[in-house]
DNA sequence: CGGTATCCTCGAAGATACTG
DNA sequence: CAGTATCTTCGAGGATACCG
């Protein structure tokens, strides 16, 4: 039952991480997460804008890891106006931004395996 | 239901992937992925070895997301003995060392996040 | 327009025990 | 040593409908 540790052990609001990649992927591991933190890069965009970027998710699961990316800080929702149509943004916080070098990184890989593993269904 | 498409569509083993960002996540997302992945970054390891390094990671769980690595073509299971004790050791491939980079960025921002937010309890 | 509410499915991960 | 077998839990994400 208990194993000695070799290396270090993280503890984050509660939850324990056996290396510093999965502090990182408490992150960014939601299954859409990275989708929409890359379309952030270098705009803020509206909610139904993102949408038209990921059609094969839900209203629902867009709703809900907004609601998470927001809570950990990585990007900002600002209500432009307070009566229908509302129009709200999305955009990334300073801390949000620390992310794009790594996401441009995340992007560029699956790109190359793309190439050759996958097939480009849209353009 | 019919949203236009102003980007990229993946289609890659019958799934679709909005992004290719949503590509390397299907190869790195899983849970404690990362976690293996960077610990072989330098040295074949072998099972015991790996369960060390993330002792709240089950045996199961451990021995799951090793199959996984291995079908994905990122690492390489070797048994050297062919009857107990076995020795079975991992490794990376050459396309899963091409993670190598990402890895690192992704451990990096872990760090200075961990550095902040998280406590180090063992080291 | 930008969401919620409700209900449901399904797979990831855990607990525990056992094996070649 | 390096797993597998079973059973269970839990939460992410999906489908659909409705709301301010």
């Amino acid at each position: 039952m208990t194993i000695d540790c070799k290396n270090e052990q993280y503890e984050m609001g509660g939850k324990q991480f056996p290396c510093s990649t999965s502090i990182t992927m408490e992150f960014i591991g939601g299954k859409y997460k990275t989708v929409i933190l890359f379309h952030l890069r270098n705009a803020a965009l509206r909610y139904n804008e993102l949408r038209k970027f990921m059609p094969v998710v839900t209203e629902r699961t867009l709703s809900l890891q907004l609601k998470q990316l927001e809570q950990d800080g990585l990007l900002k929702r600002t209500v432009y106006t307070t009566k229908p149509p509302l129009k709200v943004e999305y955009e990334l916080t300073d801390f949000g931004k620390t992310l794009l070098p790594m996401l441009m990184v995340i992007a560029e890989w699956g790109r190359d395996v793309a190439a050759q593993k996958a097939s480009v269904v849209k353009v």
